[in-house]
DNA sequence: ACAACATATTGCGTATACGCAACACTAGTC
DNA sequence: GACTAGTGTTGCGTATACGCAATATGTTGT
C-alpha cells in the first residue's frame, strides 16, 4: 500500500478511467447523442450479435439490472430488438436493428478517427502496451 | 486502435477499474456500510482536511454536483461538517468530524489489511509499477 | 463605483450502477 | 411427475455521475 492514498494504484486507476470515460462520454453525447455506456453495448453487440442480456453484461462488465435498463432504452430508440430465446424462455436475445447497425458503424468510425487521435492516443511503446495490458488484466483476475 | 474493441485499452481500463471498484465497494458496504466513493472522500479529507467542495472534487475526480450530494450525505451521517468559508462566502469548507476521523482511521486500517492483501495485491515489480503508473497518469493528462 | 467576467454551489433531469427479492423457467434427481 | 437446485430477467430502492441553468459571491478593469 502506498504511503498516501493519492499515490496509490487504486486512485490512479480511478483517475485514468474516469478521465477517459468522461471525455469519451462528452464527445459521444455531443456528436451522436449516445452515452458512453450505450456506445460500449453497441460496439460489443457488433462483435457478438444475438446474445443474451446476461452474456452482454459479462462482456461489458455491467450488472444484469443495469443492462436491462440500458437495452430497454436502446430498444425504445430503435437500435436493438429483444426477442425471447426460443431455446430458453428465460433469456432475451438482443440484436442490433438495421438502424442500430448503422449507428454502430458511425460510432466505430468516429472512435477510429477522433478517439484514437484525441482521446485514446496515449503514446505507448509496444513493450509498454504489453506491460500495461498485462497489469490491467491481472487486476481483473485478482 | 485495436482491431477489436474487446482488446482495446479503453475496455481493458474499464474492466480493471470496475472490477476493483466493485470488490472494494462490496467489502466496504459489508463491513462498514460505506460506499466506495464515500471511502475515497473520507480518505482524501484525512490527507487534506478543511478544503472546499470544489477542491475535493478535483482531488477525487468527481463532478461538483456529485460532491455536493456526497458530502451532504456524509454530513447527515455525522462524518463531516460543512461551514461557510469566512474568506470566500461562495465556498463551503468540508472538515472531518471526530466521528468521521474515527471512521476514516478504521477504513484506512482495513484498506491496509484487507484491500492490500485481497483486492489491491496485484503482484507488480517496481519497474512494472513505475510503467503502469506513468501510463495511467498519461491517460489522465491526454 | 460600476460593469463584465469568473467562480462555488445548488437544483433539476436523466442515465448508469448495484444489491436484493421476486418471478419464470430449466435441468437434474429421485 | 414432483422436488430441488440453478439461471435469466425484472422491479425496487439507493447512490453516484454529469450537464445545464440559476444563484450568490468574488475579481478585475475602467
Amino acid at each position: 500500500m502506498a504511503a498516501r492514498f493519492t499515490d496509490s494504484l487504486g486512485i490512479r486507476l480511478r483517475r485514468a478511467y474516469r478521465s477517459l470515460h468522461r471525455r469519451a462520454h462528452a464527445e459521444l453525447r455531443r456528436r451522436f447523442n449516445v452515452t458512453a455506456d450505450q456506445f460500449v453495448v453497441l460496439i460489443l453487440l457488433a462483435e457478438e450479435d444475438g446474445i443474451s442480456q446476461q452474456r452482454l453484461g459479462d462482456r461489458c462488465y455491467s450488472d444484469p439490472s443495469t443492462i436491462a435498463a440500458l437495452v430497454r432504452l436502446a430498444e425504445s430508440r430503435g437500435w436493438v430488438s429483444r426477442e425471447s430465446d426460443p431455446s430458453d424462455a428465460r433469456a432475451r436475445i438482443v440484436r442490433l436493428t438495421p438502424a442500430g447497425r448503422g449507428l454502430q458503424r458511425e460510432l466505430w468510425q468516429a472512435a477510429g478517427e477522433s478517439f484514437h487521435r484525441d482521446l485514446w492516443a496515449v503514446p505507448l511503446s509496444r513493450e509498454e502496451e504489453r506491460l500495461l495490458f498485462a497489469a490491467l488484466d491481472r487486476i481483473v483476475a485478482a
